[in-house]
DNA sequence: GTGTGTTCATACGCTAGGCGTATAGCAGTC
DNA sequence: GACTGCTATACGCCTAGCGTATGAACACAC
């Protein structure tokens, strides 16, 4: 079987099917005819002597082994592109980055620096999806993946952007009401990944109280913790930067200054692998300096 | 500039281009025709549009890109083997494993663990290089480097191997004749990498001791303090791989039971990268356990 | 200098491999 | 049952890359 097809073009149109679950979607978006697909994908097939995808009339989805094929393949593409532009002269930045972020700092503190970099890079286009829950990395096609604690996925690179401090707060009329009573029988309102029913506080110096409570109110959901303490129901957990403003404000109030929760860190997770494209390097350097200034190692 | 090469075909004939440092020497090596790899090497070179190779009549140099290229190009091809060997059903490894060893060990002890990989892939051919100092990895084109110290390239994955263990010896009757001298003023022997003029001793407790030597012989080479050590000339400092028979048969007696040289490391490096041929990977694993059974974690 | 041998680059058909168009077959939907 | 959208296959076309042949440049021998 003598073919003089591109093997990574080859490639190409198969991170494309698998994206887009049809030939016909892939040719679409390639710009070519869907018989080309097919044969490119065929042609692939012999040549890894593996069937890749399933197909019916309706839809494709790949076999275990085109699951496979599928990281290897985005790896060695984005190979290819970093090879391809590092003679580039322009050194404008261009594509797409897919980010998964973090619901919670992805809509909003990351968020500002993905701006940022946007209008650094006015050829960059980010493709921003917000999940809290684990993904595989792997299937999804994202370039970097942005998680709260630690990353449940051992083939992967990670670096650490910040460790978040966490502060218990509170209006100051709802501690007021409260003053006199221990911090266990506080009305809690707590942020179910994170806590669960039981408290753990400790001071600068390291001694830690840990606690159970019963929460006055407990969700998934940081926004709607934060609504509830800033309506006065109880006091609850929260990161630094989410409550900044409102502490300058007076809004909230650092109800326990000596004690901390533990710091949660921030993980920038990436694809193994040696080369990148540059706009993902740079995107991600951008993310790790902008966390270090606007986070702090102290944040 | 529409072309349909096969990207990794053009790698595949840079690399051989770079390898043989000659158009004509390529082609002949591909099975090809001369001009087939001129015009693919000026595909290439307009697709990433830099000049990779500067050709005269007679020879090709690598440009500073060209060389930087090299290197991943090299990756790339061998993550493409390892994609494409992957689901290949016959799982006998072949092709040529480069390798490069230091000159005692790869002339003696590990040429016996090559030689039991290739016994057990009788379809594998093994490039077998010997040389102590250290490499430009990157453009020599070898697949794992043995290397007895620390690895001087920060950008190799290292795995140890070993730590030998290190002692003075010498014959009976050498030791003998000096028995009353203090350990600095016995006649030594001393390896000129690892030595110099300065021995260094502890015991099992730790404690060191340390002292100037004026050497009766200072060489670079094993087998020549080797040599002179079994002709009763003095004492050296030997690994116990390297003089094992010669213990048991008492031609060598170990000078100080109680003291040894510090362990050597021996460490085995790779070019990074996620994915590297079967072959390379098994090679790699096969001269780990080698160590491990035939060196001991206290060789 | 001339000759010889080797190198790489270019020119010129040729061929075959991949392309698009058209079609057939199939499955799900209305 | 007609319709729609999917994938696979057949068929001719077209061109990109091939090999052959040739030319220019350099190295070395004499």
């Amino acid at each position: 079987m003598n073919t003089r097809f591109d093997r990574l073009a080859l490639l190409e149109t198969f991170v494309r099917i698998a994206e887009r679950g049809s030939l016909s979607e892939a040719a679409r978006d390639l710009g070519t005819s869907q018989p080309s697909i097919s044969r490119q994908l065929a042609a692939l097939e012999t040549r890894l002597d593996v069937v890749l995808a399933r197909r019916t009339t309706h839809d494709v989805t790949l076999t275990p082994d085109g699951l496979a094929l599928l990281e290897d393949a985005r790896r060695m593409l984005g190979e290819w592109e970093a090879i391809e532009e590092r003679h580039s002269e322009d050194d404008a930045l261009k594509g797409v980055i897919r980010v998964i972020a973090p619901v919670a700092l992805g809509q909003s503190l990351f968020v500002r620096a993905a701006s940022q970099f946007m209008k650094d890079h006015p050829s960059v286009t980010i493709d921003w999806r917000l999940r809290d829950d684990a993904i595989r990395f792997a299937e999804e096609g994202c370039d970097c993946w942005l998680k709260i604690g630690a990353v449940p996925d051992d083939t992967l690179v990670v670096r650490e952007l910040a460790r978040v401090e966490r502060l218990v707060v509170g209006t100051p009329e709802c501690l007021a009401a409260h003053a006199t009573q221990p911090l266990k029988d506080l009305p809690w309102l707590t942020l179910g990944p994170f806590e669960g029913n039981r408290i753990e506080l400790s001071n600068s110096g390291g001694s830690a109280q840990v606690f159970s409570v019963t929460p006055k109110m407990a969700s998934d959901n940081i926004f709607a913790i934060y609504e509830a303490c800033l309506e006065g129901v109880g006091v609850a957990i929260l990161p630094r930067w989410f409550i900044a403003d409102d502490l300058v404000q007076g809004i909230l109030i650092d109800a326990e200054p000596d004690l901390r929760a533990a710091r949660l860190p921030v993980n920038l997770a990436l694809a193994p692998g040696t080369k990148r494209p540059a706009r993902v390097e740079r995107f991600c350097e951008a993310i790790q300096v902008w966390c270090r200034d606007q986070l702090g190692s102290s944040a």
